[in-house]
DNA sequence: AAAAAATTCTAATGAAGATTAAAATAATGC
DNA sequence: GCATTATTTTAATCTTCATTAGAATTTTTT
């Protein structure tokens, strides 16, 4: 018949679980957000969601680490695809808001990392300052390819990076303001870096 | 004698609170912070805080509210001392970042405005809400001047004012870092703004 | 130094919310 | 349809915190 194998069916609701926790600690704060919040944007019960995770702080975990996959997957990507610095750049933010305003988000925005346990809490520090390098990579790439003006690397990325986690923040889920994001977001943050005698 | 007034001293230490809770929901989040870490962060105990606000919803309230006025207080004394759109931006970013990483932080970040109580939240609303309009007039003032190169005005500034709010997130306090932000950070984000040909 | 005012503490109280166990319901394989 | 497995619920339990009352302490005033 048409049924799929539990299996499946198992992580597809997990996962399901885990952009509808990530949407309501987006909005609420992590701490903020009751089992029975994220429950009734599932039409569920709390209790039924410890079918799914062991707790609360692995539901957060999980949506962390999802993040993160996405971050990377997006940054690797455009490290992939992009010739010079600048270009990667581009793509990156361009594939990563893309994944952040489409049907793959919500994406957790990792603003209560002290809340995680000690081993998790590690562990999703470590992918993160990975993720942060990796930009960081991209752009002195670029200075050194000359297609990025001398700036202060560290800065330049923690800026940038900002702005991104911050969409969240202010982006609620309607068509017409993902496209926005997607056409203006690149250029925008991309403007400053461009180097005129590239 | 050399003793301030009580009304003084008793605003003074008010001060202090809203900073050390500042602080404490930067890092952990708003409901993830008790008021047991505020206190610690003040040599109190939890109760003590309740002579100097209603509850802890208060505090927040007041947390945000000063970073509201701080905000104001950095675009009004840019919009009045910048002449051209783009010279306002960047004194903004420099007078407001400055305030952040000086000596009146820390500011706290409005991530948890659903949690304010309905007065209060429609206030943080509205005067968030007039802090992003002001700085989205600079932007189209420097358009219109010819100092800042057309763009989405409004994604334009959703981008800067997320990269100014996820600041508290990953700077700490140390001095170094506080003199590179001030340095770096005015110049990075506006370099996309401006106009080749202004 | 005593009285008054200001500040902080100790010791409840109460509620919200995470978590668990056991029961109930729904779906699947035969 | 029956037995089994998967999923969800109901009804506790337990802990953490915000909050309060009243006592204790410190500071100011006179």
């Amino acid at each position: 018949m048409a049924t799929k194998p539990t299996e499946t069916r198992f992580s597809a609701k997990r996962a399901r679980i885990l952009k509808t926790a990530a949407a309501c600690f987006n909005e609420k704060g992590y701490s903020g957000t009751s089992l029975k919040d994220v429950a009734r944007g599932l039409g569920l019960t709390d209790a039924a969601l410890y079918y799914y995770v062991r707790n609360k702080e692995e539901l957060v975990y999980h949506c962390y680490l999802r993040a993160a996959e996405l971050g990377s997957e997006a940054i690797e990507r455009a490290m992939r695809e992009g010739d010079t610095g600048i270009n990667q750049a581009r793509l990156y933010l361009k594939y990563h808001v893309e994944i952040m305003v489409g049907d793959r988000g919500p994406v957790a925005i990792m603003s209560e990392i002290p809340s995680l346990d000690r081993d998790h809490r590690n562990e999703i520090l470590t992918v993160s300052r990975r993720h942060s390098l990796k930009f960081e990579k991209i752009i002195s790439t670029g200075i050194a390819d000359g297609s990025i003006a001398p700036c202060d690397v560290r800065m330049t990325g923690n800026a940038i990076m900002g702005a991104i986690n911050w969409i969240p923040k202010w982006f609620h889920g309607d068509a017409k303001t993902a496209k926005a994001i997607v056409e203006q977001f690149p250029s925008v943050l991309t403007a400053g870096l461009e180097n005129s005698f590239g």
